[in-house]
RNA sequence: GAGGGUGUAGCUCAGCUGGUAGAGCGGGGGACUGUGGAUCCCCGUGUCGCGGGUUCAAGUCCCGUCACCCUCCCCA
């Protein structure tokens, strides 16, 4: 067979890289008007950092991690996603000695090995922001406003989602109920929810079966069960981002995948696609939980692939010049090309062979802007022969007054 | 991990009941060493995804395998 790379492991060029860049580009610009510090994670963890952290019994780590041993037999793992890792360096550089509060963002590949799907790769790639030592609401409505920044500065159209989880106080006694709740509908429910109602009864709520979306509508809610300073939590959050005049839906279906999460979670969904594009929460044990002193914190993670795709139209570049030289004119044409990069320009130096006309055609193939054509005549005179590809106009000017 | 679909030239695809591969677009060249965004002319041996089988003969049938797409699981 022809080479090829790794099933769900893509090259990202063209058009898609425009995307890609753009998405990134537009996160990372409303990031840093938030003050969020960049850090760069190594892709490999001791696998137990995710296990520990994602929870043992959730998909990510049961089938969907790439595990493997190194040659001293260390138990490695290829990161599956960008909040383990973020917490494991709070840690080890004991960055909570350093602030009252500490607010990272990363960039780059996570790794899962599933299905690929449109949208869905082995290796695909997030930026994500985390927010360590803040327990206050206002910390939630930032994450959130800058995740609904992005969205908007990218004219995609999704709905952000939030829904509160609860703490440790009042989640036990929330599972019980739902626990309880859902034995006595159980004929109801789905076969993957069966089993899932004892591992996992929260995910039953976002099952996408009708007849478990039935039988969930009279569930109890979340909600219903926070303890009061859970609530006043939330409903500080949901006032901070009327205040911040931010769209939401409160969803009490919506749980998260990751055992790690409390009280605040939420979710922008593309509904075009169906499908989650950035997604995050509050996860207040966490640290503590991987060794580190008690610390509430919560984060974000967007699926740059996923917004990708909701991305109409890409950005134009700036006006592409092309340099045409035409007779034996080649090192004053080079110059002429090196003054414009000079100012700054997108400037490509014709390599095409061939007739003026050839060379126009090449020129609109790469939707330039401006054609400078430099035949003999020119370079006698010291000038160039401008021609606007849009209007056709075209003049002769001096060399070194092109804009 | 389960189910379904697809896989022929760079791209989009045609190829009927098996007989030895085509079109459009793109690309390259050309009466044009000075003018483009539908001027004209010329140019296609590509492992018909891969491997095996049936057959005198397979792109065309059978089996396997790989990849992609869709649904489920799960998730960004």
């Amino acid at each position: 067979m022809a080479l090829q790379s790794v099933r769900g492991f893509h090259d990202i060029l063209g058009d898609d890289i425009l995307r890609f860049k753009k998405v990134s580009g537009t996160a990372r610009s409303v990031l840093k008007r938030h003050n969020f510090e960049e850090i760069v994670l190594p892709v490999v963890e001791y696998a137990e950092l995710f296990q520990r952290s994602i929870g043992e019994v959730t998909d990510i780590v049961q089938k969907e991690m790439f595990v493997f041993k190194d040659r001293k037999g260390r138990v490695l793992a290829l990161r599956p996603e960008g909040t383990a890792g973020t917490v494991r360096a709070f840690i080890q550089h004991k960055l909570y000695a350093k602030r009252p509060y500490t607010k990272l963002f990363y960039e780059g590949p996570m790794f899962r090995y599933e299905r690929p799907q449109a949208g869905r790769y082995r290796q695909f790639h997030q930026i994500g922001a985390e927010v360590f030592g803040v327990q206050e609401p206002t910390a939630d409505a930032e994450v959130i406003s800058v995740v609904y920044k992005i969205l908007n500065s990218l004219g995609i159209e999704a709905v952000i989602e939030i829904n509160s989880l609860g703490c440790k106080e009042c989640r036990p006694a929330y599972r019980q109920a739902l626990k309880e709740f859902l034995s006595t509908k159980e004929e109801n429910l789905c076969k993957d929810c069966v089993s899932r109602k004892e591992r996992n009864p929260l995910r039953v709520l976002d099952c996408k079966e009708k007849s478990c979306q039935m039988t969930v509508k009279d569930a109890p809610k979340t909600v219903d069960f926070l303890c009061d300073s859970c609530n006043e939590h939330f409903n500080k959050l949901k006032e901070l981002l009327t205040e911040l005049s931010i769209p939401y839906r409160e969803n009490s279906n919506l749980v998260r995948g990751l055992d790690y999460y409390t009280r605040t979670v939420f979710e922008a969904v593309a509904e075009s696609l169906d499908t989650t594009v950035i997604a995050g929460g509050r996860y207040d044990y966490l640290v503590e939980e991987l060794g580190g002193p008690p610390t509430p914190a919560l984060g974000f993670a967007v699926g740059i692939e996923r917004l990708s795709l909701l991305l109409k139209e890409i950005e134009e570049q700036e006006g592409l010049y092309i340099v045409i030289p035409f007779g034996n004119v080649q090192g004053y044409a080079l110059e002429v090309a090196e003054k414009l990069r000079n100012k700054g320009k997108r400037v490509e130096f014709s390599y095409r062979k061939g007739g003026l006309r050839k060379q126009l055609e090449f020129a609109d193939k790469l939707r330039a802007k401006f054609a400078v054509i430099i035949g003999e005549d020119e370079m006698r005179e010291g000038v160039v022969t401008l021609k606007d590809m849009e209007s056709g106009e075209q003049s002769k000017i001096k060399a070194d007054e092109i804009v």
